[in-house]
DNA sequence: AAAATCCATATGTTTTGAGTATGAAGTATG
DNA sequence: CATACTTCATACTCAAAACATATGGATTTT
């Protein structure tokens, strides 16, 4: 069986045009350096060197099984530089899920992008979808990380790595009363008692949905739901068109279909959207490592807006 | 240091995603399989596989790895073909020399034509030099084999293969008296004995000429030397232009500078041109080895041509 | 809960690659 | 022309390493 000593035996013997000298440079006696080209010959089929008596030199399939050797040396070289980059994450590719409702928080945008320049040679794939998707996408290994709010489920060897705690804001429509003070003056949330609520409920599980209830329950009223939209945008058209009010992580304050006022919340410290990189912390790949790493570093800059 | 059985190994560990069923497929037990992908996760710096429960998966860089094996082990094997393809003489390149003299001859162009079309995968150099040049090509390998005749000196572990005795015949100006006769009929080369002779004389060493004036002697005269001209070709055109007669090898009776009638001699025994194939016997790559053959099974056609 | 599956580790055996000594063939040298 | 030298090949020994057998640990299946 041909082995890789062989090639490098062969190559030193080759270049050198002399068997001691080979063996010299590669650091074994000349006997067995004989030998190892013998038995690649053999394994070959048909001499490779013509020996002289002051030297050996190369037939014509020698010649050929050179740059042949050369070629299959450099494929494995490559090899191992591009395994080793990919190891190190500088290389290969990286599948990013987010939901639509984390997309708006600077911290995702950022990452991917400051991720992007420090590794320009990784491939990324960006997925938005439904937690519950992103979960399972992360499980079957369709993804490598998600950023998401919490999970109705949390599948087995998935580490849900808490980011920040975002804010919540209300929204009301542009006529309300209430819209008039300015965004940075809080609102007492039992002063929402009497509203109409318009939220968003995502399929199964828990959420901000039940996050919000649980807040408007410990301030001291259960809140009306008049209507739960399927979709955080949807949610706010309605909010726009005066249906109801919401609340909303601060970060979805950017989306603004008409005139909708935000106003912070006061009165419910457990009113907050946690926001979670979520990955299988065994079977890391060295790109994820990367991005995790990207994530940390942009998070002091970030935190609680 | 790597060795292609780790990459025989890692190939059947990833393409059955288990490591028994792996070591089943390479005849090895499975600890000793185990044991040589740790050493070679230990070479490459980085782990390759994970392990779950039930079998192994690839880590990110472990794919790469594969691409990467796969792509080593095709070289090689390319690599292996083209090496005995070349031995057997059925790819690469070889350098042909020949004389202008020779090159007239049918079993030269028959030969390299018959060639080419058995071997194409051959590239073919062709050289046209005096007999001299070739050996010193030959011998120095920048030449793999050639047709010539006789040369001066003949280096060291050079073969001469006497591929044929060439008849020569008597060219003689159109005006001359013995041209009337038709070509097939011979004459006594006695009857030249008064003639000027054109000959063509090669720099250094014996050749057809030394073969005219000893068959001129043995027929009892001495000839008169009229010129002595460096080429062949040079030859035919003084004897057409009547300057003298020549006496030269059969095959260059199709060079006709202008009405030369040809005659066969008799009488003269020795007086034959042969015609060699010269080679390195010691150091025959496949090509030429080859080509020998095909110059062996042209011959029983051609010979005495 | 027990059995089964599968990879890793421990230990012994065999293969084989490498070292030393020597020979054969050819070349250079006195 | 004989001797010394160079270089590759062969013979034999030793040591490393590849492989086999036995066993353990982790996890899943029955």
């Amino acid at each position: 069986m041909i082995e890789l000593r062989h090639l490098r035996y062969f190559i030193a013997v080759a270049e050198e045009g002399h068997v001691t000298r080979a063996s010299e440079r590669l650091g074994i006696a000349q006997p067995p350096l004989s030998q190892q080209i013998k038995a690649l010959e053999e394994a070959v089929g048909t001499p490779l060197f013509i020996r002289h008596p002051r030297g050996v030199s190369l037939t014509d399939a020698g010649t050929r099984f050179l740059e042949g050797a050369r070629a299959t040396m450099a494929t494995l070289e490559e090899t191992l530089d591009a395994t080793r980059r990919t190891a190190r994450g500088e290389q290969g590719r990286l599948a990013v899920g987010f939901t639509s409702s984390v997309a708006f928080h600077a911290i995702v945008p950022a990452s991917i992008s400051r991720y992007r320049r420090l590794y320009p040679q990784v491939s990324l794939a960006l997925e938005e979808s439904i937690t519950a998707d992103l979960m399972d996408a992360l499980f079957a290994g369709r993804l490598d990380i998600a950023f998401a709010r919490l999970p109705p489920e949390i599948p087995p060897h998935v580490r849900l790595e808490p980011l920040l705690d975002e804010e919540m804001l209300v929204a009301l429509p542009p006529s309300h009363p209430l819209a008039a003070g300015g965004p940075e003056e809080p609102i007492e949330l039992l002063r929402l008692a009497e509203e109409t609520f318009i939220l968003y409920r995502r399929p199964s599980g828990p959420g901000l949905y039940d996050t919000i209830i649980a807040a408007c329950r410990s301030a001291g009223f259960s809140p009306r739901i008049g209507q739960e939209a399927p979709r955080m945008l949807a949610t706010l058209s309605l909010v726009a068109s005066g249906l109801g009010v919401s609340i909303i992580p601060a970060s979805m304050r950017r989306i603004d279909p008409g005139g909708i006022a935000y106003r912070r919340v006061a009165g419910a410290p457990g009113l907050v959207a946690p926001l979670y990189l979520i990955y299988q912390p065994d079977t890391l790949s060295g790109a994820t490592r990367r991005l995790i790493e990207v994530v940390r570093e942009e998070l002091p800059g970030l935190a609680g807006h």
